[in-house]
DNA sequence: GTGCATCTTTGCAACGTTACAAACATAGGG
DNA sequence: CCCTATGTTTGTAACGTTGCAAAGATGCAC
């Protein structure tokens, strides 16, 4: 009860608890740690001086005696947008149920950033990272981290040798796409390509796009497939404004996620394009966003309790034997049908196709 | 460049610097410290070896010593809530700017996870925490810290012996309020009293409604204020579907925060019920998606950098003097007029009033 | 060559913790 | 009463870092 015994400014150790239980440091080390070789009368004792000086071991001794520090680091583009605020809430709340913390790393996408979140962060002992690269090659992971344990977030092309988990973004879009095909649409944009970034998340939802089309024996025009610099509201208006002014005559977009969605949706809305009878939209990730929006968007939920999971048991197995073979995990999604794509008002779910695979 | 030097498994130290260097610890020591007495030769040895070994000093070990850690805490409900999403993401900018990492500590509002924020924290050797209780009572927190650097975040009726920092909840509702009244409202509700809450921010925002109509001389309907659990989409969405079965003869919502009024939003599009024309909607925040929602949602936005900024600077000028007087700082608001609120369509700026206080 | 001043380098101690082994009590059986 | 077995307690060392004082090296003037 009473922890402010030590108000002399200094903070208490186990040298004064020692004192004021009338024993040795080793003694009360031993009660610390549960050792059977203590008398129920001095452990009752001790933990009274405990009490009274509101004695907590420092984490620093702890930690240059040997002890691992359990901190893990989260290393994001941003803290703000909804795809990362979630994850960001799933990774802590997993990792705290293994009795981790988790450090967040705002990198903002620079690549300077994402070195030094990839490099320096062992300074503060931390243990590993999961990182969602934006901008930095993945070989240049590999050199960096110089056995540093590194979880990547997003799938990519090549299989590597660093840890992987993401959703299977190439059959997402394909998903999407496929749905739109199904509902009537043949004339099918596809809003975020991202030539400008390393992360490989625009490149394979594109894929699936691209490959939905072909499968329908759909003629893809390039002028369909609109570029786009980062995944937010902003661009989503821009873009669909530049759409419009540009004649494009398309009458169903997949976005690279909702943000960008959103923003075309509040866009259409302002030019009087009708959403879904004149354009059907949809997008990526399932934000609440998307959800209480007018209409309503179909997008891709991905399982963020799994990804996160998955991530954070990916690392931990990492830092546990720097030597086990690189996984690379797929984390299951769903298509969420909603009122963005449909020609008459409904809301249904239909689960896409999961799995869940480990490489070595 | 070769990080990977020390493949060996052990994380090198100043020892293993020296013995490559072919000098003591404490010369090693001494240029890490940029101490002048080091012969430029010497230097450039140690320098080589710290490259060759990928040497990072180690934070426990400094700490032990008596440094910094330079860690301080953000305990807040939620993470995934834009309002704290932004916040957490402001304060992270700005401590870092200061070379001040911040550990996220989500309480969920939970008053068990609460205390701990306020107690265990100092385990980490976390130097102080930025606070924003949901549940807790300021004088639970006050005994709890006993001298633990607290800044709590979120102003407070009673003048306490605890640093605030806080927009002026009442004064940002009668605003709020007033415009709703000069648009020609009279029948104007309040959603979001939270009887359950300690926080007080619900209070706040309900008394500077009342405030409002009592400067009109309009007469308060009890039934036009609304309890609500929490501030999301869904008891928005659920409060506003109530009023209507109800029955209630509104045209006006004060919502407690854009959420609620989101939520709200999509409920009456739902019933057909017309946002601005049949019932105006305000909310509190000012967040993405009611900028970006149709139509666009009138708001209180207030200025989350200085709240970040005043937040860390109280926080860091706590540590550093525990005996400063108390400060209660005020950090100004502005009032964004939108679609939600008008009975044409338009965008304007209201600058609210704002002020900078301190109170010892 | 010696003495002195200056410039470099180094040994030592301490921070708080814990594992280990050694030391110390206590009680019971011979 | 002594010896051993058992049960408790304690001293010591080490983890990686840094500040201090002392030791060592170097250069210069006499």
């Amino acid at each position: 009860m009473n922890a402010s015994a030590s108000a002399q400014g200094k903070r208490p150790t186990v040298k004064d608890v020692a004192e004021i239980a009338g024993v040795s440091w080793a003694t009360v080390s031993n009660v610390l740690h549960d050792h059977p070789n203590v008398r129920a009368a001095t452990r009752a004792r001790v933990e009274a001086a405990i009490e009274q000086l509101g004695y907590q071991p420092s984490s620093a001794g702890r930690e240059l005696r040997g002890a691992p520090s359990r901190l893990l680091a989260l290393a994001i583009p941003d803290i703000e947008s909804p795809y990362f605020s979630h994850l960001a809430h799933a990774i802590i709340s997993y990792a705290e149920s293994l009795r981790y913390t988790v450090l967040i790393n705002v990198t903002g996408g620079r690549i300077n950033r994402e070195r030094l979140a990839v490099r320096a962060y062992s300074e503060r002992s931390v243990q590993g990272t999961i990182f969602s690269p934006l901008a930095l090659e993945l070989d240049e992971v590999e050199a960096l981290r110089g056995g540093f344990p590194i979880v990547i977030l997003g799938e990519h092309l090549r299989e590597g040798r660093i840890d992987h988990v993401a959703i299977d973004n190439v059959t997402a879009a394909q998903e999407l796409t496929d749905h739109l095909i199904s509902t009537g649409r043949r004339r099918i944009a596809f809003m975020g390509y991202q030539p400008h970034s390393s992360a490989g998340t625009g490149d394979l939802r594109l894929q699936g796009y691209r490959q939905s089309l072909a499968n329908a024996g759909i003629d893809l025009d390039d002028r369909f497939i609109i570029e786009t610099d980062h995944y937010t509201h902003q661009e989503g208006e821009a873009r669909s404004r530049q759409m419009i002014a540009d004649g494009l005559d398309v009458d169903g977009i997949v976005c690279g996620n909702d943000l960008l969605a959103v923003g075309a949706l509040r866009q259409f809305r302002l030019l009087g394009v009708r959403v879904p009878e004149d354009i059907a939209l949809v997008g990526f990730d399932d934000t609440p966003d998307g959800r209480y929006c007018w209409p309503s968007l179909t997008t891709i939920s991905p399982n963020k309790a799994l990804i996160a999971k998955s991530a954070v048991d990916a690392l931990i197995a990492r830092i546990d034997d720097a030597d086990r073979p690189p996984s690379q995990i797929v984390v299951p999604h769903s298509l969420i049908v909603r009122d963005s794509s449909a020609t008459q008002i409904r809301d249904r779910v239909a689960r896409g196709p999961s799995r869940v695979a480990e490489t070595g």
